[in-house]
Order: structure tokens, then C-alpha cells, then sequence
DNA sequence: GTCATAGTTATCGTATACGATTTCGTACTT
DNA sequence: AAGTACGAAATCGTATACGATAACTATGAC
């Protein structure tokens, strides 16, 4: 746990992978780690001498971060990382928000003690981050905690955007965007009251809504803050 | 109206667009209007002759249906139109109730008179198409009428989330997935009541399960009938 | 007759090469 | 001094080429 990139085909733990699929993986990495940071430029035949090899499967790879939004790629003129921009930020959370809603919801009915049991400790662990202020671990942990509860969702296209999102979100990290001063405290007392309906078997709907609502809450925090 | 082949990207007006572009509008187009049925072999420098190309960006073209799905894409093996898979089915449909629910209820308060008496009209001739019997075109109306409603989405990537799903149906029209019989009456009926509850003013919530509903009862419609 | 094995063919994966386009810098003009 | 035009450098887009891999076919053994 606690891996940086998120996604089935992160990484593909053999060496016999197309070159392909080491480029995906290897600019994903910097992407979400934070090597690459928004609207860093991309120069393809760059990586591909870092990498050590052509640029054609390296063309391959950008193309799939592109699809999968993490990369903006104009046509003669280069991919960049893409956006800071706080629109973009809105849809992301907001269709997070709803895929995460969702995902929960399903998954809930199938999350075993022995699941929530290891969740709880997850946030105990972020409970601690709160006080030495480690944000990178938390974010981590934070995952992992819905990782957890999303062990047995019953719709793996549903966890692919819910990893998607994440990706996402990860692109920007360094930016404005997260960290909302008091949020994260918010946060971890809302992830005790989401295990608790679910150890309660709250209906799907109740659940929904309140996995959402945890979502929704750090976005309108941002706002808020926006504002200002 | 009444294209085949959805998404922002779909077709760019102009002829100044890149061959991989080219390609992947022209590869997409054939899967979704469906010359390219399921299990269909891509052969990629098959492709490119017929487009008058080369292979790379066909790669490229190909890489690209791939993270959308649309295409299964093996090393060393080949590219493949994927899947009539009924799980995959299932996990199109559940993901696609709650993108579509979702669209529906941010689209809703933004949606004015003039596009409520389109939308009808639309399912109006839905009603005619179910006398003469033309099942394609009624699922091409069905997306004129959803795609009127959320005209005004203020999230485009969660219309881009529809648009995919849609996409990913459309690929495996001709298959035992669609047309249960009695359904698509009761589509009509249902879009009629949805509509309704627009004008009405209706809450977002009540709008999204609605929505949602909608097309679970599609789904629903066919495993019941698998089963039997 | 069936299975295993070797050889052939089809297709993929990637490197290299080069024309096309954009961007950047410099010199020239007003 | 500011703006424009030209030229050079960087980078992209695509074609071609070839080694690598997998699928297919045919031949032989049991």
C-alpha cells in the first residue's frame, strides 16, 4: 500500500513489459509523485533518451496519459502536464464525488469487520499525520483508506474512475489546491462516521450519500477559501 | 443530430487534424456504427492501407480506443474490437445509471422550456419508431434525448463519462444485449416522466434517482431475461 | 488417428530517418 | 525604442525498415 501511481495497469510487476508500457508507467510515476509538476513541457525525445529508447513508444504512452487526462498534448507544438486550472479542479472533485459516492455505496454490503477493523487503523495512522504534519503521508493514507473499503467493489469500471480521479488530484498536489486549514481533521472524523453506517448495514443510499458528501465537503472548503 | 459516433473529440471539423487523429475517428466510427463488431481483428497495417497511411499512428489511434475501452489491445498478439462480455455489460450499464443520474440532476436547474418541448418531440418520435419498428434509430433518438437534457451539464467530464459509456454500447448494438421486449415502451413512458418532473422543479435528488433508475431498469430488463 | 515438434508466415514492437511545423532569436525598419 | 520580418534551432509527425514474437501449417512419431 501506500504506492504513489493508482490504477491496474500501474504497474505490471514483470520486466516483460513493452517499452510501451515502462514509458506509461515511468511518466505516470512522475507525474503523480510530482517530478513532473503542471504545465511542465514534455519533450518526447527527451524521456525517450532518459529512458533509453525511441520516441515512438514513448509517442504511445502520452497518448494514454492524455486520454486519461493527466497529460495535454497539442499537435506540433508538445504535451505539457496538464492544468492548475480551478475549474478543472471543480469537475474532477465533483465527479469524484459521485464516483466515490457510488463506489462505496456498492462496495459497502460486501466490507467484512476484518476490512474495517484494518480501514479504522488507516485512519488512526492519519490521525497521527495530523499532528507531526506530514500532508504527503496523509493524502497517502487517505487513499488507502478508501482503498480498503473498495477492496470488494462489485464494478471495477467504477473503481477505474474513482483511480482516475485520483491520478488526477495527484498531478496538481504541489498546487493551491489541497490542505485547507482545518479540513483534515474534518475529514478523518468523517471517515469514523462513514465505517460506523457501515458497520451499522445503513442502506446503500444513506451510505451514498454520506461517502459523497465527505467528497463534496473538501471541495466546497476549497471554495470557501477561494473566495476570500 | 443523430451521429454515430459521441464525444468531444469525435470528429474535429476540420481536414487539418493529424493522421493518428484521423485514424482514431475513422477506426472509432467503424466500431460504433458497427462494421467493426466484437472480436473483431485490428490488424494495424491493414488499417493503415486502408487509410493511406502508416502504421504509427494508427499505433497511436488504436492505444487511444484502448484507455476508452473501446479496443482490447494485447502485446504481441493484436488489437481486437473488445467485448460482449455480459459482465462487462453490467458494469457498463451500473457505471452509466449513476454517470447518467448524476448528469441528469446537475442538468436539470439549467435546463429552460424550449429545450423541455425539443426533448418531447425527440420522444415523440421515439413513440413512432416503436410502430415501424427501427431499433436503430431509436437508440439514436434515445441519445438525442438524453443529450438535449444535458446540453447546459456544467460538468464536462462527467458527460465525457457518458459519452464513453454510450460509445461502449454502441459497439456491441448488434449483439443479444439490446431490445428486450416491452422495455422500450416503457423507456418512452419513463422519459416522458422524467420530464416532468424537470418542468416540476423537482429536487436534485429526486431528478438523479429518477434518472438512474431509468437506465437500471434497462439492465434489469435484461438479466431478468438472461436468467430465464 | 492423434499428438508433438519443427518450420513458415503473419503480425507486432521499436529504431532510425527525414520532411513539416513551430518557436525563438536576431537583425532590420520605422 | 518598439515592432516586424526573416532565418535558425528545436521539436513534432510520419514513413520506412527490420528484429522479435506469436500463430499457423505440415510433417513425422507413436
Amino acid at each position: 500500500m501506500t504506492e504513489t501511481a493508482v490504477g491496474s495497469t500501474a504497474v505490471e510487476n514483470a520486466a516483460a513489459q513493452s517499452k510501451s508500457q515502462q514509458a506509461y508507467a515511468a511518466v505516470k510515476a512522475r507525474i503523480v509523485e510530482g517530478a513532473y509538476t503542471p504545465g511542465y513541457r514534455l519533450v518526447l525525445a527527451k524521456i525517450a533518451e532518459d529512458l533509453g529508447f525511441s520516441v515512438v513508444p514513448v509517442r504511445e504512452a502520452i497518448r494514454r496519459l492524455e486520454a486519461e487526462g493527466l497529460v495535454k498534448f497539442e499537435r506540433n507544438v508538445g504535451a505539457t502536464v496538464s492544468g492548475i486550472d480551478p475549474t478543472e479542479y471543480l469537475y474532477t472533485m465533483q465527479t469524484l464525488s459521485i464516483v466515490e459516492g457510488a463506489a462505496t455505496a456498492l462496495s459497502a454490503p460486501l466490507i467484512d469487520s476484518v476490512s474495517i477493523a484494518r480501514a479504522r487503523a488507516v485512519n488512526e495512522e492519519m490521525r497521527e499525520c495530523l499532528e507531526h504534519f506530514d500532508p504527503v503521508r496523509f493524502t497517502a493514507l487517505n487513499q488507502d483508506f478508501h482503498s480498503v473499503l473498495f477492496e470488494h467493489c462489485p464494478n471495477p469500471h467504477i473503481l477505474d474512475l474513482v483511480h482516475r480521479g485520483w491520478n488526477r488530484l495527484a498531478s496538481i498536489r504541489s498546487s493551491t489546491f489541497r490542505f485547507v486549514p482545518g479540513r483534515a481533521q474534518e475529514s478523518v472524523r468523517e471517515h469514523e462516521a462513514l465505517l460506523q453506517l457501515i458497520e451499522s448495514g445503513a442502506d446503500a443510499d444513506t451510505i451514498e450519500k454520506a461517502a459523497r458528501q465527505h467528497r463534496a465537503s473538501t471541495l466546497d472548503a476549497y471554495l470557501a477559501q477561494a473566495k476570500q
